[in-house]
DNA sequence: AATGAATGAGAGTTCATTCAT
DNA sequence: GATGAATGAACTCTCATTCAT
């Protein structure tokens, strides 16, 4: 009879295994509408396995929106731009940036899923994740790079409802990778944001 | 022991009663975690009542959410621009018409909830007012509102993208209402839309 | 506003449409399977208003069912045979007794399908109708008809089972009508029942 | 607390110990007065336990009218008579064909309780059953067992309608036993059945 | 480390029945 | 005589979770 153990001669394979189930199923179905049953199923283990190594339904569904909120927060946190560029530099400084953000959520689909758009953490999430992209723009502002007028609260808040709707249609369906569409998302955003160009608009 | 009955003499106000409640209930909880129960509770009637009026508790969901469908669309719908504006008239008439938008979302606050946030249909309903949001543009683009190398679709989601997460974090709380949040909306997108600086500043 | 009454202006009539309309309901689905609400759809009246006529569900059913044991009641017991017959006047008068049993059946096809194939009461009910099937055999008997040896009880319940189940398959879907089945059924169980009848029947 | 969990280590009894106690209740109140509440309380398991081993109500009553019916087909499809048997050979023959029947349904009374008197399926059944019995008849006929005049379609309802009634009144309360039930029906139907018999049995 | 078997708790839904008019 | 509106009381079924091995 022995050896007949499915695997995870480890326990640790095991659990991420169940994870890593658990994600799939939460991104597809929703928290509410996946059960325990089809986790450990798509995961070849039976259910009691499941809560060997999770609290609770909830425990994993909050491990994994916790995972995800702190590599989201982690990519956006790096994501900022060293002072000194060149108009033509900060550009390119820009898309980089974004282009990690939408590279990090495309690289973590099911992630992305529970954590932007299924978790109620979800609310929290972007909070954090606007505050940052806020210090971000605060800093780069105080390079000058942007106008000095500019909200940056608001302004966060409009990029990260961009970011938010570009990936629900467009990156996790696979229509526009992340480079596309960080330049694009850039393109879109900057003129108006941009300082120097309102200027010569203003000067007219 | 008599009068015990409850009111709604008129079955069509047991029935709105109903339909008000399930639309706080299923905004403030979600789909799964409402319960009839509550909802009767909260319409002051008994749990059959309620499948006096409702086929199941789905279907009243999906008539909330078709309700918030046509609402919007028809919002939508009517805020394009009309041809033959001066710049300023331009703002203006954007303004207003992102106003107009705000304001249906704010007017009513639980279905934005449950069609925006909440349904699964809530992606349909964002597709369709993407697709209304680019007829607009089309049309306001013909009229040399805007630059011709603009990507209407492209734009129509982001600019869905910024409403959708203003209205989560600044209109539902009541943080910002609809006239200043459209002025502000107007503002920071506008200059990436608006022809005319960019010709000058290409022209550099 | 007065008039527009469906009709019944006196409770009788509705008080037969409910009775009728309970009759083909219970008929057709059974007791359980029935509800109140399609008996009273059926009758073009509310449901309040069965309960004006009706104690209750159960009250109507066993209404029905009672009248069903009544009638058939009185039929077998009007079936009994003359003393003092022929042979070939015999055979006539129990064709012409199973076929008035048949014909009340065939009647009656609602009732019939409550009192004999639906109800609880329908054990009780058979009960009774061989009990007086026996009764006219047992006289018959007397009168030399049968030979003496039959068991009475048995050959009753034996009869009753072919006429019961002669009437499902045969009599109520209209396959045969009451005086073809009454031919065949005297035609078939006589052959068993009369006394030295095939005998002389052969013999000639 | 320890040890609560109820019996049946093994699957399969706790499905056996349910699959009993249903038909114990079906027979006893029929399919819709029974509760699964009621089912599982008489096999010492919980309402869950039940639906572990079926996928409703209807499908646990369906697979006991099948089993039914599987086994009352099989029994009368294998009590046909063999060819070239003597006078009395051949009713003994039947008798015991008969008597097989007979106790095929004592040995299963709950499940024939629900086959034959319970479940609307039971038409089909004695329908199959009536079919396979006609079948016997004829090829009995063809043996020369039987006058050829003989409506075998007609005979084998008679005969069914006879067992049916039988059964629920003599066999199933084991008022008589299926030899002696068998002994009866079979001289009963018999003199109506065999050719000539009363002729040269009367004779002597 | 893993599982077969079982359950507690609750949700949605149905239906006979009744109130107030 | 009749009805629109409402409800009490059940019942089936589901699912996260746990026991015993």
């Amino acid at each position: 009879m022995a050896g007949l153990r499915k695997q995870g001669v480890n326990g640790k394979e095991s659990r991420l295994r169940l994870l890593n189930a658990a994600a799939e199923e939460f991104a597809l179905n929703g928290f509410y509408q996946t059960k325990i049953s089809s986790i450990v199923a798509r995961a070849g283990l039976t259910q009691p396995a499941f809560y060997l190594y999770f609290e609770s339904k909830e425990a994993a569904f909050a491990e994994l929106v916790d995972d995800f909120r702190k590599g989201i927060n982690q990519v956006v946190r790096d994501s900022h731009i060293q002072p000194g560029k060149s108009n033509a530099d900060l550009k390119q400084a820009v898309v980089l940036s974004l282009e990690q953000i939408y590279r990090y959520l495309a690289d973590n689909p099911a992630l992305t899923r529970i954590g932007f758009y299924q978790s109620t953490e979800s609310v929290r999430i972007k909070a954090e994740v606007a505050r940052l992209m806020e210090r971000n723009l605060i800093e780069e502002q105080h390079f000058g790079y942007y106008r000095h007028d500019l909200d940056t609260e608001f302004t966060a808040e409009c990029l990260l409802g961009i970011i938010e709707r570009l990936t629900l249609i467009k990156l996790l369906p696979g229509r526009e990778g992340p480079s596309q569409l960080a330049q694009r998302t850039q393109d879109l955003f900057f003129h108006g944001i941009l300082d120097r160009h309102y200027e010569e608009d203003g000067r007219k």
